[in-house]
DNA sequence: CGGAGTTTTGACTGGAATCAACTGCGGTGG
DNA sequence: CCACCGCAGTTGATTCCAGTCAAAACTCCG
């Protein structure tokens, strides 16, 4: 699978001794460079920054947000260990970032890094293919944010988080909400208040049960499918989500 | 200016004499097919469908939406002359076009398109700045269902059609809105109730005069520009707006 | 234990949705 | 030519979902 083997190929550098993977990926660049670790609530990068620079995150998870000019904030999407950042950019970085909890990146050079893109042929698809998951992520995110009630969001999210962490849908997954009410209201477009009733509300049902510090346990999967409103939608749980790469070299 | 050029290379291909142009674009790429009609309402493509091509949009404006389940319908975009489609693709199209008018479009092929781009290097940074400018879209898309009132919405909605048209500021801009209330409302996130109400109330305060059968004339721009809520964005209008292409060879 | 930040809960408000009626316009055909 | 129809748009009355304001409860630390 796509992701998971980019992730091995990272962890094999990290550890022992080093050695180019046999095909290169987007993240067995960033295997040399030097962790950054930020703490929660840091910044790693401001909207309107010089894009100086792309991120692999390695721990942690991280928001990417902007700011209205009152003060209303928008979270456009979180970032988990395995993602990059910055690449889709112009000469200015479009949104800030900060850690969320406790969090490691590694850096690499904006030059360099295109350069690296224009001599590789098998790293180029894999960049397209990123853009294209972001895009159809934003997609699915104006659905959301465009026509999706407060209890649609909330169970929308839910799955996504599930989803990202590759949980497999019949044991009663477990889940890590790292993020506070706040966060997910930003990112919902909904206020704390109601994202903490609906979250109360599933609760009370039964689709959810709190599983120790930031855990929740999903007890009725398919539940939580139906109130998240995209009755249409394929099922993007497991591998049929890691599709193959479409670009060629 | 980057856009105008491309398109200049593409009259001089429907016209004339057919010679490559000296710097290939990607709207070049598309000059040899044949053109393609579409009566307004008619569908180009659906979510689903084999992802088989690409196109460049040369006359007309269309709709690029998904549907819910229920029949809830979200349009992330509206397409006009000079903008290319199916770009940000996975195997299959991610969402459904149709005709909002009458339209015309050329076809690519894929798999060709994916050849050119990859043996071209003038036209890779191009594809990518393409994607780019899709995703900050996408962005400011999201920064306004999540967090925009009504009024700001429809607000934001006429300035970026001003954009759209390239249309300078001073001489109180004349914009056509092709599109009925049911697109805009579903593109806003609102009721075609609301944005009629809007719109009327944008009226009677004298920022918008109706001018002809679908044109509106802004008659106080910076009023509007204040009312669209992004205070702390940078002026788009004008050539700020087509920034060199950052992707290098 | 205390205090600050986060989350929950409750009462109330408000902006946009909903439901419904009406207007205006363009096309069509008697 | 104009009466009629259908559709897009407007306007009004009412509803309701989520926002706002406020206070209490919980959590994590030092």
């Amino acid at each position: 699978m796509f992701f998971e083997s980019a992730q091995t190929a990272i962890a094999r550098h990290a550890s022992g001794t080093i050695t180019p993977p046999a095909v290169p990926t987007l993240q067995s660049l960033f295997g040399r460079q030097p962790i950054e670790k930020f703490e929660a609530g840091k910044a790693i990068l401001w909207e309107g920054d010089d894009a100086s620079h792309i991120f692999e995150v390695t721990e942690g998870v991280l928001r990417v947000f902007r700011i209205l000019g009152d003060g209303r904030r928008v979270i456009t999407g979180f970032l988990y260990p395995g993602d990059i950042l910055g690449v889709s950019l112009k000469d200015r970085y479009l949104y800030s970032v900060e850690a969320v909890t406790h969090a490691q990146v590694r850096r690499f050079g904006r030059n360099r890094f295109q350069e690296e893109i224009s001599r590789s042929p098998e790293l180029r698809p894999q960049l397209f293919s990123r853009l294209c998951d972001e895009m159809a992520a934003a997609q699915d995110q104006m659905v959301l944010l465009a026509r999706k009630s407060a209890e649609e969001r909330v169970c929308s999210f839910l799955l996504l988080t599930a989803r990202r962490m590759k949980v497999d849908r019949q044991t009663a997954p477990v889940i890590e909400i790292a993020m506070t009410r706040l966060d997910m209201a930003d990112y919902l477009g909904l206020t704390i208040e109601t994202v903490s009733r609906t979250m109360t509300k599933l609760m009370s049902r039964g689709v959810i049960v709190p599983s120790g510090r930031h855990g929740l346990k999903i007890l009725k999967f398919a539940k939580l499918v139906a109130l998240a409103g995209d009755s249409d939608e394929e099922d993007k749980t497991g591998s049929g989500y890691a599709r193959q790469a479409i670009w060629p070299n």
